[in-house]
DNA sequence: ATCTAATCGAGACGGTACGTCGCGTCTTAAT
DNA sequence: ATTAAGACGCGACGTACCGTCTCGATTAGAT
């Protein structure tokens, strides 16, 4: 698939897209999102300006590229048996990727400038990180619940509680499985 | 109270200090926060930019001092006897806030601009306009309950769902409601 | 005339003005025309780039305005009673002027731009200055000779010698001097 | 000469010699020499840019090589032997090239550029086009002048006349003719 | 018929200047 | 003291061309 024609030409600089990776992932670490440019990216993945733009447009996309495959890693939970500690385990993984997670700030980057910045909505629309992983534990736990609500109701008051601001420590991810848990399927309760 | 020590001097210009107001939210549905410029904002309100900049320190700080009132308007809803009335309505009211409001698009742009800035982050901290509107409704629905955990599964699941780009019509606020009575207050069912 | 309405607005610098045009002066003599750039205009200068596109459009013009004073000063004989004298004390300027001088350099700079950027060829053309100081010579030594015509003749030979690169060295002003007031007023032999 | 050792390997193409040097003079044409580039003639060739680089170095090297022999052609008159006559042919030849030649064109842009290009006035004073042509007419109708100020006389006028950017219409070859046998030989007035 | 070696196309790469834009500060004169 | 006007230093923007560097594919003459 991606074995395209590459009739002629220089091949890409493997090497080169790696420390463009690397640079922005360092950078919005080290100086935060906003004050990352194209050209400090390229400054410290020791590259050229033009070399970076040939690749991507913003630094959004490179920003992207960087956390996606961490992020979809970091969200991924082993299944147990036990539902409570199936989605008690989503919930603290998704505490950790907002709260501390490299990929996860960069997620949160993402998704703010999402808020101004369609093309940068486009691009989080076409993999959904959260929807994805956290579907999967709903698949599991809930299989046949509407997986849309589902999600929300999951996901929602940690996401609230986090990207407004709100202190991490004083919300407790084994409450909010609890109540999700309740809310998704009453009939087999937890809390027995 | 702004009544201080102005002996002497030419006042503020009120005139200059409503039409940069103006401008902020006229630019903010013409061109987006991020296309918005100090420069752009003194243009349009037809004001030297060093008033601007007399008065506010960023864009962030005009936008809040524009809409917070509005925003907080539009998120309080008259109490109603029937719980599940009083919340359908707080979440209706949140969902046209989120999707269609002028003052919720300047807020969505606040808070996106709050994941990578400190400066706008406490600037939202400092007025909980979310969390305040949404903790009278729960009061008058369930004064027992922990304030900040209803808060967290009232807003989130439809914040999460709008902020995370998802298609607004497809949650139902109505739906929301009842979840969250039955969330809040299990004994108490409205499912009955 | 230049004492326009300056009704409000930080005034223009002067120093930074000044600053600019030594620079290109200075850049000509170190550098050469074609490595000197308005960036490195700026730098020299101490002076913000946009401070030199604010009032410069090209290096040319910039130069231009640097050397244009000195060229005419450096082309300006004093009157002499003796024609040929006046006509020599004349050429033995030029060639000084366009061999050693610094006004000069940057002359021939311009000149040869102009050969290949209409916009520069009519910077030149809207200040003659070899023409305009030859004409000053002409109207003296030949009051009633066709100007145009015995500017040409004037300059023309040690035009074409120096700028078609020939060795300054072997070309005389006096002797150019006595062939062209022979043919410019046949009837006052200079070499009676 | 070339014959040199080429044993073994491709030879060089000679239609992409041909389509680069044909190139080069389509594009003084239509873009003039400052907006030549490089990359711009090797496409416009069908080319690739290093087989450009790889025989020429700069784009001043390729024209000359494309339109001197079109010059000397051009500039050459067939002996006339009215002394007179032949002036006038040469600098009514000279006339057209300077004005309307494509390869005056390419002419008067590497004049333009040897002003600030020590490489560009090397490469001219490797092949002295005007000189040698000039030469020619003045060893038939003064051979026993000196060749070289006959030359500068001879060439001079037009020449600043042109390149200075005056009107070429209000010059006369065959007045200048007329002027430059006078001066070259006082005995034998031509205007008796 | 194979080998050898320089060519050619394509195009990525590190540089560097371009001209523009917004930032936040400043210096005027006017109110 | 505040205002409008606007110049200033700063620094990032995205683009263009520079000249160099891989690549794989040609293309002859020499073996």
């Amino acid at each position: 698939m991606s074995q395209g024609r590459d009739r002629g030409g220089r091949p890409r600089s493997e090497p080169a897209r790696a420390a463009v990776l690397w640079a922005v992932d360092d950078l919005l670490a080290k100086v935060g999102y906003a004050a990352m440019t194209m050209k400090g990216i390229a400054e410290l993945a020791g590259v050229s300006r033009m070399t970076v733009y040939r690749w991507w447009s913003t630094k959004a996309e490179i920003l992207f590229e960087a956390s996606a495959l961490d992020a979809e890693e970091e969200l991924t939970v082993p299944p147990d048996d036990d539902p409570f500690e199936d989605v008690t385990r989503y919930l603290e993984a998704l505490h950790y990727f907002l709260t501390r997670s490299h990929a996860g700030a960069a997620y949160r980057a993402l998704l703010g400038e999402a808020q101004h910045d369609p093309a940068v909505a486009a691009l989080l629309a076409g993999r959904d990180i959260l929807g994805d992983t956290a579907r999967a534990v709903v698949s599991r736990v809930a299989p046949d619940a509407d997986h849309d609500r589902a999600t929300a109701l999951l996901i929602g008051p940690m996401f609230f509680w986090i990207l407004s601001g709100r202190d991490p420590a004083r919300i407790d991810p084994a409450d909010l499985a609890r109540t999700f848990l309740a809310q998704i399927s009453p009939d087999s309760r937890v809390d027995g």
